[in-house]
DNA sequence: TTGTATGCGTTATCAC
DNA sequence: GTGATAACGCATACAA
């Protein structure tokens, strides 16, 4: 069993010194090409590679990013991570994958990246009760931290989302313009910001033609069950009469749980006796059997954003970025 | 801005050297609680937490393994990545989430990892061609390599899979059961021994009932547009008179597409005219909507057994899972 | 352009 | 039980 052979190893081969191999092996360094042909033909018989862990610590930096989930219900987390290690990979940095779960909270995984000295922690989609992270900076050098698809309330800590104004105003006047005008809300969780804003700019653009919000159902969790128990309740406790013609859902999938009850269970037809509206625009809102109407986030640009941030190519600062209506049968 | 502190620098604060400090964050290394309280009193007021990078040097383990993913399109990957970090976090070790896309092949990915220094490699969902690995060991020392959810065809390359007979077999019998005799099988990829697997268990317990299996529709990929454009096409191309009665997907996504071309554009009523079974348990299979047939992965059962393995707490060897079978509305 | 000394923070091993 | 020496593989700074 041969074990991965060393910088030293390659230079003995080639004939010069180690420092001549670590030379041929960093771009732009003062080699001649004799020499760095050389090593290189010694480092291929060899089948040498520089061990980044070496590296890293004598760099200080490891090439490597933290990306911190805590609830992998949302299918659209996918094409994210997708984008996320594809365009890290692109400069060299891989992505540790780090699940937030009963068994470790954020606390633990923002320690844990700290420890193996990643470069940059991206809070992707998750809930960080804000205190947090001024209390563990006390007194600590953490890796910069970044908050990617939420909203984030610390000054210092730079949020990249889909733009909640834009979004809610294109969706506000596209059901206006088919002629909705008894528009509804379902929320998924009641303190988050993100989620907040988007519920006040949609009473807003709605307000600003005239008309009120009838309702604004909570859901407690981004689930399909969770959007389907709610719109149950409320569907039970409002007469017919009182009812949303549109509902606005804060997610795909609660939207999905929210039409099914209201088309399976409670015989309404999509869009006549009430439309629906997402959020994200995941994979199977396209279907057929659905075709919902949604938003989708620009997932591209927010990551080459974050990217170019991380990288020093961009001002860290908090981006709002817009994304574009996608519509189906569902309004 | 504060660097992380060392054990050097814990040691100088406890007044004792810096082997003891290490002692103390040793579980089971010999040291008096005296000098671990003091240790531990520096640590706490410098946060002090040892580096995991130049342990990993000094060690040569980094507790971190590579997890290649080559398809982020079933959504049944989320979930499997959720328990993957969850179980192997539990453990102490962390996964690094590696994209393999035409930018990053299969053997750039590997010795990405290999340079990392992980501990062991998972191809997640994805394989090597059979020329490619031994190739790659020769003369060099790869990390341990495991496949899960998937065949490999490599005899020292153990694979994690669920129980192809075991399925086909339950999910046969209760297709028989419930009174359909002209089956289907639709694949997603023609050369992946997985999928020929399924498909010649297929009709094999079909054939031994005395039933041959009428139709074999061939999709590209596995995705719903690949599953609708099949059914769509068998379908203009095969009289009704001829047509399966059951038409049973490689996949969840296969089956949702078939069956959305099925129902929503030909008018199909699922199951009296056709019935569908899926295969995976993904999340909106489940749905009002699809109310879909299908088989659930042991995914628990096989990340556990693949994580004993990569800890050495059980021979490494090829397994076949049993996963169950579960009965919607679309049989 | 090339070689040398030194340091990165930890662990393994041995002497006390 | 504790301290000391060497080593992990590479990079930086400096001297030749």
């Amino acid at each position: 069993m041969s074990k991965r052979s060393t910088a030293q190893q390659v230079a003995d081969v080639a004939g010069v010194s180690k420092w001549t191999v670590i030379r041929a092996f960093t771009p732009g360094a003062s080699i001649t090409n004799k020499s760095k042909a050389k090593v290189m033909e010694a480092a291929a018989s060899l089948n040498y590679s520089p061990n980044l862990l070496a590296r890293s610590l004598a760099t200080n930096k490891t090439q490597q990013v933290a990306v911190l989930v805590d609830d992998f219900s949302n299918p659209q987390k996918l094409p994210f991570l997708e984008t996320l290690t594809d365009q890290f990979q692109a400069e060299g940095i891989a992505v540790l994958l780090i699940n937030i779960n009963r068994h470790f909270d954020h606390v633990d995984a923002l320690l844990h990246a700290d420890q193996r000295q990643v470069d940059a922690v991206i809070l992707f989609g998750t809930a960080f009760r804000d205190e947090t992270l001024p209390e563990l900076r006390d007194g600590r050098a953490l890796p910069p931290v970044f908050v990617l698809a939420r909203d984030s309330q610390l000054a210092d800590v730079p949020a990249i989302v889909c733009d909640a104004e834009h979004a809610i105003r294109v969706i506000v006047d596209h059901l206006h313009e088919r002629g909705y005008r008894k528009p509804g809300f379902m929320t998924g969780a009641q303190v988050l910001s993100t989620a907040l804003k988007r519920r006040q700019f949609y009473e807003e653009f709605w307000s600003r033609k005239g008309i009120a919000t009838k309702a604004v159902i909570s859901a407690d969790r981004y689930s399909y069950q969770a959007g389907s128990d709610a719109f149950a309740e409320y569907f039970e406790a409002t007469p017919a009469s009182d009812r949303v013609d549109v509902l606005m859902c804060e997610n795909d999938i609660l939207a999905i749980g929210a039409m099914d009850e209201a088309r399976g269970r409670r015989g309404l037809r999509v869009p006549e006796d009430l439309a629906f509206v997402g959020f994200d625009n995941f994979d199977l809102g396209g279907t057929e059997a659905f075709s919902l109407t949604t938003y989708e986030q620009p997932r591209e640009h927010m990551v080459r954003t974050l990217i170019d941030m991380v990288m020093g190519r961009r001002e860290i600062a908090t981006m709002s970025l817009p994304g574009r209506l996608v519509v189906r049968r569902s309004t």
